[in-house]
RNA sequence: UGUCCGGUAGCUCAGCUGGAAGAGCGCCGCUCUCACACGGCGGAGGUCGCUGGUUCGAAUCCAGCCCGGACAACCA
């Protein structure tokens, strides 16, 4: 065995090891227990967020697995419309080449060619992370099989009436020239500024003395006004009302009409009206009957409907121009600065058009309505809870989803138009004529149009199931166990999968859903490749030199100018590249991160240390094996205070590890087997087993034995959160128990506190051990004694238990505090010494030489007055009247043993000191 | 503006069904001792955001406020 700890060798063989096995797929024995895996967009790589979610599905896979449980672990991909195809069409502009120049058919066709190198590119990250997914089972959205789920929602959807299609204003991407839904686009404060114009209001004899002020953040929109507005309690202007305005540059003459949606108190009170062009005017115009004028193309440059002057201009030259023909002609009364939201396509970060035209919705109420009610009864429950808030506040205010997108890769909607522009909606064109008894003469052409990936992926936890098949898969594991997934998807996804769940597979598609945080760096920054933040996770892994690191950050950025500025901050912060941490150790990390706040910091000091603790463990394993070699392990040896200790310790560390799991507390998991490890099985029971092995006698018999239990039941219960090391390891413990070792520790039992039994006294013998142990070993710090000095040791005032504890124990005491001696001795016959308290009973190192008058006096000082502090604040609970009365008996009890406690070391102290005192 | 989350040691965070302030990292000493220097031993460091209230007792419960963040919505 290599003496330290080294991921490379083991990780990969092991995985290769479990695949090859088949380990990963379901017993088919047991309760089920299914996760969906959020499939990943084949966009490109995984990045932190997805290896931090792996882990934890992967964790909670596992458990579930050892726990016995029919384990399905879902994996598969999303076809990310929008997403990949920007993505491909990046790489074709790069060529020089555009998706026209290629048509629909080359380009998709060089889409599915991209899917297939990313998809294997994810599937190879997703291995290295240790994802035990069931990879017989891999779907795609775009399969076959989930294409006709697809076709079959929409078209049952249609036939109930709860798809249609209808003419409104939708969320254009000009850039990318598709609508896009609500959550698509998102909006963010921005300077702009607020224009104001007069408008001249005609008299009766079509002359304008008189003109109102309206306010714009949007200057060319004005060519497509329709109206002027002002509220119908506005005194200022009620006498306006009904009369018309004739539209400055266009000529148009527009009605002022009352309405309640404006707000007096804002601006001048007056606003224009721009039905095409705005979603709150639409709703102005809706309600007064206004045409609708749109003024402008696909791109968002000005069409035919504008004055010619402005014919053709983009948006931005367009706004030019108006102000200035606006102020030319006297129009204009000022401008004033203004921050407004400006909404803005998440993909193209194009500046959002509210825009008239066709596209196909959800009527969203009536699915909506039974997923409110399933989380409202509780068929589905939010981890943590508060989550569900958020899920209802936007259920509650749900506006009809907009499913059609004007993009090539995704799934096309299955509708077909005749010439005259009606539509035909089934599963493909021959059941469309069939079900519309269309002829064969008539001809018809699909929707161009494409669906919302999340369309598909709200169908994901059945569809993946093979439904609308009625498999015994998806009998089995619909619904599903838990969900894992980012707060960032709960209405994109979530909401979605509970809707059409509800709807087409007859349940909830999850019983829970659990909701983790968003992965930034250490500073809290957001990872985005604009920020050249990212990690990856494979970097993490096998480490990455600085040269690497920086090429990679600042490659194929959109925005070259920050190249400088992302290349001098890496440097700085990875002055020596990242160095190999292996996958345990970052598995680790996102275990002890993964609580309940709202994102997680990335630290990699974090996984600096727990690469340690990997290091730690495979000492443990290495000096447990060293002494075991060859030895016959005898079974039915009797087991010393120190090995009852270690088990009873090992139970309740199993009972907090599964409280942990069941509870989603992977933090606290992590914690608790930390802390067995390190500081109870490495830093007592290990130096505890030292002595008792080299004595050789019959104790080392049950030393050996529970040094190799507690190690291979100790794999076990750190697996799902280690995969890699606790596999290599229990392996090599395993056969020295003499069991079969070719098998596996991912499919062993997981450790059962109940095998462990509860042993008070040894937790008490261990103890006091342990607090005599730490007395010397702090006299020995404090007075800087050679760790390895041996010391001889006096015990003042032992009572019955000390006595028999050392008569029992001193062996393991000597050993382990280096002591020369130990001996019971009376306060009167000790020769002056450094002191240190446990219990009543005093532990003295006598000075002789050893150790300066000077120093132990401050030392013992600076004891009495913490202790002082204790005592006086327990004398002020004692002698409130108050709390004596009122306080439970238990509470009161302890408060006075604790008082008496301090008191008699109070007492001891200042005898010690006194003595002390008396050398100088 | 609303909803939600957070404000505890230098940093990252536990603890929050109320009864003596915790961990990891960092820091300061000592130490390469026969599993491990990716180690061992010891130590320093906190008016638990602020103000009130409930209580014998509050980091923990309640109210208000301040600060930070996320998400919705929005006035042209």
């Amino acid at each position: 065995m290599d003496k330290a700890y080294d991921p490379k060798n083991i990780e990969q063989p092991v995985y290769e090891r479990w695949e090859k096995d088949g380990c990963f797929a379901p017993s088919g024995e047991g309760e089920p227990y299914c996760i969906m895996i959020p499939p990943p967009n084949v966009t490109g790589t995984l990045h932190m967020g997805h290896a931090f979610q792996l882990t934890v599905m992967d964790m909670l896979t596992r458990h579930a697995r050892m726990c016995g449980r029919d384990t399905l672990w879902q994996p598969g991909m999303d076809h990310a419309g929008i997403a990949t195809q920007m993505v491909v069409e990046r790489q074709l502009n790069a060529e020089g080449l555009d998706r026209r120049d290629l048509g629909r058919e080359a380009f998709v066709e060089r889409v599915w060619k991209w899917k297939e190198t990313s998809g294997g590119k994810i599937c190879e990250q997703q291995r290295r992370i240790g994802a035990s997914v069931d990879w017989s089972r891999t779907r795609f959205t775009m399969d076959d099989g989930l294409s006709e789920a697809v076709r079959k929602v929409f078209v049952d959807l249609y036939d109930e009436g709860l798809i249609y299609r209808g003419k409104r204003l939708v969320n254009w991407d000009p850039v990318l020239l598709t609508a896009l839904s609500d959550l698509e686009t998102l909006s963010e404060e921005e300077d702009g500024q607020l224009w104001h114009f007069r408008y001249p209001v005609l008299d009766d004899d079509g002359n304008h003395k008189e003109h109102l002020i309206v306010a714009t953040t949007r200057p060319e929109t004005m060519l497509g006004d329709t109206a002027v507005a002002v509220h119908p309690d506005d005194d200022r202007f009620k006498t306006l009302i009904g009369r018309e305005i004739e539209l400055p540059l266009v000529g148009r003459r527009i009605p002022i009409i009352a309405d309640s949606y404006v707000d007096p108190e804002f601006g001048s009170g007056c606003v224009k009206i721009t039905p095409a062009h705005d979603h709150n005017d639409y709703e102005v115009g809706q309600r007064h009957d206004l045409p609708l004028i749109n003024i402008l193309n696909d791109d968002a440059s000005l069409n035919d409907s504008v004055p010619e002057p402005y014919r053709g201009l983009t948006r931005e030259a367009a706004r030019k121009q108006v102000v200035a023909d606006m102020e030319r002609d006297g129009f204009l009364e000022r401008i004033d600065p203004h921050r407004l939201m400006v909404p803005r396509g998440d993909r193209s970060g194009a500046v959002v058009e509210p825009y008239l035209t066709d596209q196909w919705y959800v009527r969203i109420q009536p699915l909506a309505d039974p997923a409110i009610a399933a989380v409202k009864d509780g068929r589905t429950r939010f981890v943590p809870e508060n989550w569900s808030k958020t899920y209802f506040e936007w259920m509650n205010n749900i506006q009809d989803w907009c499913i059609s997108r004007q993009l090539w890769w995704g799934h096309r909607i299955p509708a077909w138009f005749d010439e005259a522009g009606n539509v035909y909606v089934g599963y493909d064109e021959a059941d469309a004529r069939r079900r519309h008894q269309i002829g064969d003469d008539v001809a018809l052409t699909q929707d161009n149009d494409v669906l919302d990936t999340w369309f598909s992926s709200a169908l994901w936890p059945f569809s993946t199931l093979d439904w609308p098949e009625q498999t015994r898969e998806l009998a089995t594991y619909y619904p599903t166990t838990v969900l894992v997934t980012g707060f960032d998807i709960i209405f994109f996804w979530v909401a979605r999968m509970m809707m059409m769940g509800l709807k087409f597979a007859g349940d909830v598609p999850f019983a829970e859903v659990y909701i983790h945080g968003l992965v930034r760096d250490e500073s809290g920054q957001k990872m985005s490749k604009a920020k050249g933040n990212i990690l990856d996770p494979i970097d993490i892994i096998d480490g990455i030199d600085l040269e690497s690191l920086v090429r990679k950050r600042t490659a194929s950025m959109m925005q070259p100018h920050l190249k400088d500025k992302i290349e001098k901050a890496t440097r700085k912060q990875f002055p020596k590249g990242i160095p190999s941490f292996g996958t345990d150790a970052m598995r680790f990390t996102f275990a002890s991160l993964a609580t309940t706040g709202r994102d997680i910091r990335f630290d990699l000091g974090r996984v600096e240390g727990y690469r340690n603790f990997c290091n730690k463990i495979w000492n443990a394993a290495r000096y447990v094996l060293m002494n075991t070699d060859g030895a016959a392990i005898r079974t039915d040896a009797t087991p010393g205070v120190a090995e009852r200790w270690i088990r009873t310790r090992f139970r309740a560390t199993v009972e907090e590890v599964q409280r942990a799991f069941e509870a989603y507390r992977f933090d606290r998991a992590a914690q608790a087997i930390y802390e067995f490890v390190w500081h109870e099985y490495c830093d007592w029971y290990l130096e505890l087993t030292k002595p008792t092995l080299r004595a050789d006698d019959v104790g080392a018999d049950a030393a050996r034995q529970t040094l190799l239990e507690m190690l291979e039941a100790t794999m076990r219960l750190a697996h799902p959160v280690m995969p890699f090391i606790t596999d290599d390891l229990w392996r090599r413990t395993r056969s020295r128990l003499g069991a079969d070792a070719t098998g596996t520790v991912m499919d062993q039992p997981f450790p059962k506190a109940a095998d462990y039994a509860e042993d008070v006294d040894a937790e008490h013998d261990v103890a006091w051990l342990k607090g005599v142990i730490l007395g010397v070993r702090q006299i020995r710090g404090e007075m800087n004694i050679a760790p390895g000095k041996p010391l001889p040791v006096l015990l003042v005032n032992a009572t019955e238990a000390d006595r028999s504890r050392l008569h029992e124990h001193g062996t393991l005491l000597k050993e382990l505090a280096r002591l020369e001696s130990v001996t019971l001795s009376e306060m009167d016959s000790a020769p002056p010494s450094a002191t240190a308290l446990h219990g009543v009973m005093q532990i003295l190192v006598p000075m002789a030489g050893l150790i300066d008058p000077v120093a132990e006096a401050a030392r013992l000082t600076k004891q009495i007055e913490k202790q002082r502090k204790e005592l006086a604040k327990t004398h002020g609970k004692l002698g409130n009247d108050k709390f004596v009365s009122n306080a439970p008996a238990d509470i009161l009890a302890k408060e006075k043993a604790r008082a008496a406690d301090l008191e008699s070391a109070l007492t001891r102290l200042d005898q010690r000191l006194s003595a002390v005192n008396a050398m100088l």
